[in-house]
DNA sequence: CTGTTAGCGCGTTCAG
DNA sequence: CTGAACGCGCTAACAG
């Protein structure tokens, strides 16, 4: 040792340097300065009874700025406890969420959240992830032992295609993301729902699911507003359907005379701009960030109780708020 | 050990089994199975001459799809590495930085990537990072050894600025962040160079600086609207301020009859439905997530070489593009 | 083919 | 007040 101490001295003085020599803390501080020592948080959380200060959150899509405030959401909530965050992007693909949960509890951590791209639970059982708790946000996924937070999916749906059916439209087409999707299942009965209720039937060919991103959303949109009876407004189930949706009604807005009249849009999750559209657009709204806030509020609830298993499992349904965003 | 064996023959089975006996291995394999087993991740990386697969990653603003996106390029190629990405949020805050760093050294990442909040370079030289690689992304910051990727923002802006005096805007105001921000000081340097270059002076009744945020985007962008002399075009050096300044500009295009015309945007960073604005929009634009991606790449340069410091500091410069998003 | 030893860095426990 | 021994989980090197 530089300050001519043994270890534990030094251990000792970064501790709080109780039960050493003021004289000997200078020195070994003066050392530690000179050298930058770290204490190494690898080995000190490989004692026994000591965590590593690690959530693994697992998420389907980054690039979704949705997705990114719902980062930041849990970021805000785990630094405050003190954790940090490890971060993984599924792409919505099964094997690549199977990897980063196996990673994640390979490296200790002490809870899971996950945006689930899919329903299949096998790599979500206890035993599988060493009885971690565990978070799903958004979607749910059956049969698993975990906290669930996720929206008004259908009641929030309903509640938008009512609002626009009010409005007058009749001919409301579904833009979807792919059926493996949890959410979008939840989101189309509200949708048949509501159509249901005023007398009106799905017409299949203005069912599009199955997009992904912002690309195929426009080239689906496209598909729709060609088609021999176009919709006079689209239902976008996420972020990334609407963005896609808008960008192809913007595509059209320009040296548009008299042909269809482009279609209104409602839209299940807020993005920035949405007032200034050249269409009417109805939002489905909600805060991601909450949602990232309340995730892992759930997770810090089990893992600062004493018995982190004794209760019950929570299932939490935020509630979405029909907003008209552009008149 | 469940399946009768020492802890040896489990390790030698996990490794790919050579010198184990078959059956043995079926046993072993059994047991970690049944157990849900998970070597520790940690104790692994303790061991001489292994490293913790880790990349720390500080960035300032996960609200900001910006940066969302660029986390989801360093993601993407850490992946391709087999490296965990290690996340946090300074919030442009210094002090926050400093602990983010200081963490992500003592929990051993193997090279940092940081967006940093300020000029301030003491928490980033090389003994208080353990002799780290560091990456500098976005912005740069001096007096430290660091591999940077900035964007040409002077040149950028002035091209940008150019283009709009071109057009024919006379009255062009500046709205940008902190100006502890290095990347804006470059930005309104390209600005400047661009107003002389047309024999026009910076009138400083026409610089907002210091929002970092979108809300007081929109009130800087509300005061600069209702000054005597208003601007006729708005130069917005981040995605936030040009959000902020639609939203305040969509809030006054409704029910407008004669009064001022609203002011065309040149917006730093591209965002998302540019295309659908009620005014014109001229993009200096860049990949966010390619910036992240190169950053990893700068990173894993080093990290994948013999000798991680044989070669000098690098400075990419990546391209800005200025492109008319909206005519 | 299998087990023992040793050590990665830390801090609790127990001796000085 | 300070140091030495021990063990956290893992595996390279060495015995057997």
């Amino acid at each position: 040792m530089r300050a001519g101490v043994s270890p534990m001295t030094v251990s000792r003085t970064l501790a709080g340097g109780t039960n050493v020599r003021p004289d000997v803390q200078a020195r070994v501080m003066a050392a530690v300065d000179e050298l930058g020592y770290r204490r190494n948080e690898m080995a000190r959380s490989l004692r026994p009874g000591h965590r590593s200060g690690l959530i693994g959150v697992a998420i389907t899509n980054l690039g979704n700025p949705y997705y990114g405030d719902f980062a930041f959401g849990v970021e805000e909530i785990a630094a405050k406890f003190g954790r940090r965050i490890l971060l993984g992007n599924s792409g919505e693909d099964l094997g690549r969420e199977e990897r980063l949960v196996r990673d994640f509890v390979g490296r200790q951590v002490e809870g899971l959240i996950l945006v689930p791209a899919s329903q299949e639970n096998q790599h979500l059982q206890p035993r599988e992830i060493q009885n971690m708790p565990l978070v799903l946000a958004s979607r749910m996924v059956e049969g698993v032992r975990a906290d669930s937070i996720v929206l008004d999916d259908t009641g929030g749906s309903r509640r938008g295609v009512e609002t626009m059916l009010k409005s007058g439209y009749r001919r409301i087409a579904f833009l979807g993301n792919a059926t493996s999707v949890q959410t979008v299942n939840r989101r189309f009965a509200g949708y048949s729902a509501a159509l249901q209720k005023a007398g009106l039937t799905v017409e299949t060919s203005l069912v599009a699911m199955g997009q992904q991103d912002v690309r195929t959303a426009q080239q689906a949109t496209s598909v729709l507003l060609d088609s021999p009876n176009p919709p006079d407004a689209i239902f976008a189930t996420n972020n990334r359907n609407a963005i896609g949706a808008l960008q192809e009604i913007g595509r059209r807005v320009t040296g548009r005379a008299g042909a269809h009249p482009l279609p209104a849009l409602l839209s299940f999750d807020d993005f920035e701009l949405a007032s200034l559209m050249p269409v009417r657009v109805v939002i489905i709204d909600h805060d991601p960030r909450e949602l990232g806030r309340r995730a892992a509020q759930l997770l810090f609830d089990r893992l600062t109780s004493e018995s982190p298993f004794d209760a019950p499992n929570a299932t939490i349904e935020m509630p979405t708020i029909v907003r008209v965003a552009r008149p």
